[in-house]
RNA sequence: GGUCCCUUCGUCUAGUGGCCCAGGACGCCAGCCUCUCACGUUGGUAGCACGGGUUCGACUCCCGUAGGGACCGCCA
């Protein structure tokens, strides 16, 4: 039970730098820390790991750093799953959780202290923190010297009698620097008197994040580590940890930020729910779309493509085409119509209209189930119907919810008459009767396709002696209920002969009924 | 404050010394199409942060300035 010589240790980490890191199978992995929603910085780094892996034909794995207990709630690690899931993000072992692991980065701790390479620092709270503040003030970089010099026998002494500490590193001192080349910001080193002793274990034992992340990149046989650039300068510190232990140093890239409009980190704290993935996916936004947009962020293929499926993703993708400057959100919350950046909204209505009919379809039924507009019939006798109307209004919506707005009088009966569209297109005295002459010839007529329709509308306008365009935007708010929509014969087919009947003569009645109630 | 990183149209970006008086996309504007609104299409608007070098030649290399960002926690 006794913890190993220092002699051994020492020839475990000599075998441990004889273990190469190169010609192993790629694995990278994602790590957020539950906060109770996925974060669009967080998503993109997750899915360039995992454009990397699939590529690579390597592993892309999950790690939750949920040593932070209180954020680390149930619903809080579900969102980051949920979230994944939607972009369609699969990870290839089990997640591995870093609370679980604490006791080996405990050892791991242990084994620097041994080693030499790390220190017990009894200072208290006040003394360090008057201590940091001397030390900023002066540009130098926190060094509990006192600490650092205590023999090896004072120091377990003390902690034997129980006087709380912080296991910190020992930067090495008297010159030297530690360096990597990073992916993609290139070869970076920071010189040993610029990184501070940081800590490893609290005073109540629990390893930090620092000591943590590189204990379970080791165990996780991580090859190449690519993150946020916030991370960047941190990397110093876990080099020298990794060295200490004589562990394999994987890879690092490091990716731009993700900034707000006022070039500030995006938050939700700040800029609200734009930040969140669970938000794209509410207001009606695919997943191919928004996984097509973030992958443009910070990164390019090199060429003008710009609209990419998953697996042209995954061929083009490349670290050499990670740009180094921060990207900037571009949204204005002022702006409902740009509540997230424009392109995103776009590159979203270009899938919407140009996906294979059969992909948005369960989409739209899963929309108007949620909405109570949803009839079976839609995907029994009248599916045809249905495919129909999707494929025809498609084509002006941004968003899956437009089909449950806008889509509406598409659906269901029960639908109102924008007034603005009223006003513009009913206000016509002859209207009642051009739309029941309408309805008339309709219900007669011998056949009812494209050409029949038009022909009847011009029809009815000409005897009447109205330009076409009286009678075809007075149908389309009639049927619809608005001014705007598609192809106004294309309409009539979609919708079918009987609704056509009757909504227009819905219509008509309704326009007497109120011009009778006004004039009473 | 210290250290480090970054800087091409409003935004996302291509560009690795001559192919660039800078290309694509979104946005915006205009024409076309047209029964409305979109889509589509055609065209337009707009940029190499600034100043010095190096070079026959600089968006591309170097140095400075300015601006922005990250980190500097017993948070991750």
């Amino acid at each position: 039970m006794c913890s190993p010589g220092l002699a051994e240790i020492k020839d475990v980490v000599a075998a441990n730098k004889e273990t190469a890191m190169t010609e192993q199978p790629v694995r990278v992995r994602f790590a957020p820390s539950p906060t109770g929603y996925l974060h669009v910085g967080s998503a993109r780094t997750a899915l360039f790991n995992w454009l990397y892996a699939r590529q690579k034909g390597g592993v892309f794995l999950l790690r939750i750093e949920d040593t932070d207990r209180q954020r680390s709630t149930k619903e809080s690690i579900d969102a980051i799953f949920d979230g994944l899931r939607w972009l369609g993000l699969d990870w290839d072992e089990a997640p591995r959780y870093q609370s679980e692991h604490m006791e080996t980065h405990r050892k791991a701790a242990q084994t620097m202290l041994e080693l030499g390479v790390a220190y017990r620092d009894f200072s208290s709270d006040d003394e360090a923190e008057t201590r940091r503040a001397a030390d900023r003030k002066e540009g130098r970089v926190y060094r509990a010297a006192k600490m650092r010099a205590l023999s090896a026998a004072e120091s377990k002494r003390r902690a034997v009698a129980g006087e709380p500490f912080v296991l910190r590193f020992k930067v090495p001192a008297g010159g030297g620097s530690a360096s990597f080349v990073d992916g993609v910001y290139g070869p970076l080193s920071r010189s040993f008197d610029e990184i501070e002793d940081f800590a490893l274990l609290r005073s109540d034992g629990t390893p930090v994040y620092m000591l943590s992340v590189v204990c379970d990149d080791y165990e996780m046989r991580v090859t190449l580590v690519l993150r946020g650039q916030d991370h960047l300068t941190n990397t110093y510190k876990q080099i020298l940890i990794y060295e200490a232990l004589g562990w394999p140093i994987p890879n690092f890239a490091h990716l731009p930020l993700i900034l707000a409009p006022d070039r500030s980190k995006l938050s939700k704290r700040k800029h609200g729910e734009v930040v969140s993935v669970g938000a794209y996916r509410d207001r009606g936004l695919l997943a191919a779309a928004f996984r097509n947009f973030i992958a443009l962020l910070g990164w390019s293929p090199g060429d003008d493509r710009e609209i990419m499926t998953v697996d042209e993703l995954i061929a083009a993708f490349s670290i050499g085409g990670i740009n180094k400057s921060n990207a900037v959100f571009n949204f204005d919350p002022a702006d409902p119509k740009k509540w997230t950046d424009p392109k995103a909204i776009w590159m979203n209505g270009h899938y919407l209209s140009n996906m294979p009919l059969d992909a948005l379809l369960p989409l739209v039924k899963s929309e108007l189930g949620q909405a109570g507009l949803w009839d079976d019939r839609f995907e029994r006798e009248d599916a045809r119907q249905f495919a129909e109307i999707v494929a025809l209004i498609r084509a002006r919506f941004y968003s899956t919810k437009d089909f449950v707005t806008l889509g509406r009088p598409y659906f269901t009966e029960d639908f109102g008459i924008d007034p603005e569209a009223a006003r513009k297109n009913l206000g016509e005295i002859a209207m009642p009767d051009l739309l029941d002459a309408l309805a008339n010839h309709l219900e007669t007529a011998s056949s009812f396709d494209l050409p029949t329709a038009e022909s009847l509308v011009r029809g009815v306008a000409a005897v009447a002696g109205f330009k076409a365009g009286v009678v075809i935007n007075g149908a389309r708010t009639a049927l619809t209920g608005q001014a705007v929509g598609p192809s106004m014969f294309h309409l009539m087919i979609a919708l079918g002969r009987d609704r056509c009947v009757s909504r227009l003569r819905r219509c008509a009645n309704r326009l007497r009924d109120e011009r009778a109630r006004a004039t009473a």
